[in-house]
RNA sequence: GUGGGUAUAGCUCAGUUGGUUAGAGCGCCAGAUUGUGGCUCUGGAGGCCGUGGGUUCAAAUCCCAUUACUCACCCCA
């Protein structure tokens, strides 16, 4: 048998509503918010993703679906959507329109990784990005954008995480200091961060060993070492968030893996997983081409909201079935009941004829599990008379209308 | 990429120390007199026991490999 490839899955049935219901608040908060959407391809350019996520990320190194066309160009499907939509930005010169611009997307993403709970080798994210604003506000904007969205759709458990890794020039004074601190202290580390030192020794603050975490308790702090106007930001963003009511927690130890951010960092962490990851990243456009352009933004991983949302018993989405189930029996009944049901349809009404042939019993016993809200069945009594029982699946009674105007009894 | 667990019907799972036609509940389809659901009862369909090898007179059951799922690490949404 063939199976669905590993880290992908069929969204469908129940699960399918929540996914439009999470749709369609992401459609109803941009559009408060005032962002308009984007939709760049699936696949892009290696190079894009090797210059804007970094080559030096684990994302670029081993996890891209990398593949050459015919023609000889080196593709990969996109690992996350910032990189292209920056691109698009540059290469349609949106700068050239009114500053900043306010972009969202939906759409699917690739990773060649191990699956585990929450974590997918196609998943979707819904993802916001300014370019053009180097304020404190447009994190500010940003992630209140979030906040919303998390809070309207009722999800428990999720707590918002910030932090400064600071800019291009306190970072590297930061860096030297840890690695300063740590060289004495190497041998007490555990092995992946050891590794980690070399390479990434920002990574080994949100270490998880608790030997290591112990140790990074004396270990020098991004906060005190970010120069006046990073500070200054970083400051400025805690204000805006705290008018806004927003509840924040500043947190050292998220660092993100991606290279291109600068200054604001945050997470929005569920038990488990991170569902909104994001920050500012002022180097990006220039990386990608274009004229120094600051950015914010974050991507959301539905798969992870739908789980969190499945986790909470209180799911507030119910089923409804349609407005009325018509059913039949003889040729003539059936025919009238299709063309009743179209009618219907045309004024929006959700109608379902029976096209099953089934006995009239079957037939009630369907549309009493597709939840259907009133039935009816049309034989040669009810052709002649034009009338019918209009049945109420909830209370069983039964009146009797015209098959005329039948629209006027179903809402 | 590393390590642990799991794999039997659409779903949730039984299957005794290897031993005839592999089971249950739910779901699906149909029936319980003539054209009306929910409750109940009856019947039916549906499984190469994840896949491929091996051991054995005999494998769902034991061994090996492989794939998928799952949990943790790494990383990330």
């Amino acid at each position: 048998m063939i199976q669905a490839p590993k880290g992908t899955k069929d969204v469908y049935g129940e699960e399918m509503r929540l996914w439009r219901y999470i749709e369609d608040e992401i459609r109803a908060i941009t559009h408060a918010y005032c962002y308009t959407e984007i939709r760049t391809p699936i696949f892009e350019q290696t190079d894009l993703f090797l210059r804007g996520v970094g080559d030096t990320t684990d994302i670029v190194q081993k996890e891209m679906y990398t593949f050459e066309d015919k023609a000889g160009r080196s593709l990969s499907l996109r690992p996350e959507a910032t990189a292209g939509t920056a691109r698009a930005y540059v290469e349609r010169g949106m700068h050239n329109q009114p500053q900043p611009t306010r972009l969202y997307y939906v759409g699917p993403n690739f990773r060649y990784e191990n699956t585990q709970h929450g974590r997918y080798r196609q998943h979707s994210q819904f993802g916001v990005e300014v370019f053009g604003a180097y304020s404190a506000a447009t994190e500010a904007e940003v992630i209140s954008l979030g906040a919303s969205l998390i809070s309207r759709l009722k999800v428990e458990n999720v707590n918002l995480h910030i932090n400064s890794i600071g800019c291009g020039e306190c970072r590297p004074v930061y860096h030297a200091r840890l690695k300063d601190f740590l060289s004495s202290r190497l041998e007490n580390l555990c092995n992946t961060c050891r590794e980690r030192f070399g390479k990434n020794p920002l990574r080994i603050l949100d270490c998880k060993t608790p030997s290591c975490q112990e140790l990074l308790t004396q270990a020098p702090l991004v906060l005190d070492a970010l120069d006046e106007e990073c500070r200054t930001h970083f400051e400025e963003l805690q204000l805006l968030l705290t008018r806004m009511n927003i509840p924040f927690i500043v947190d050292a130890k998220v660092v993100r893996g991606l290279d291109y951010y600068t200054r604001t960092v945050f997470e929005f962490i569920a038990p488990g997983y991170t569902v909104i990851g994001g920050g500012r990243y002022d180097g990006l456009i220039s990386e990608v081409g274009g004229q120094p352009t600051g950015g914010v933004g974050f991507g959301m991983g539905i798969e992870r909201l739908v789980l969190r949302l499945q986790e909470q018993k209180n799911a507030p989405i119910t089923a409804t079935g349609p407005a009325i189930f018509i059913g039949h029996t003889g040729v003539e009944g059936a025919r009238k009941a299709h063309e009743l049901a179209y009618n219907l349809r045309q004024l929006g009404i959700q109608a379902e004829s029976d096209i099953a042939n089934r006995s009239v019993k079957a037939q009630m016993k369907y549309a009493n599990k597709v939840l259907a809200q009133h039935t009816m069945i049309l034989g040669q009594d009810e052709l002649e008379k034009n009338t019918a029982n209009l049945k109420n699946m909830q209370t069983g009674e039964q009146t009797q209308v015209s098959l005329d105007g039948l629209e006027n009894y179903l809402r």
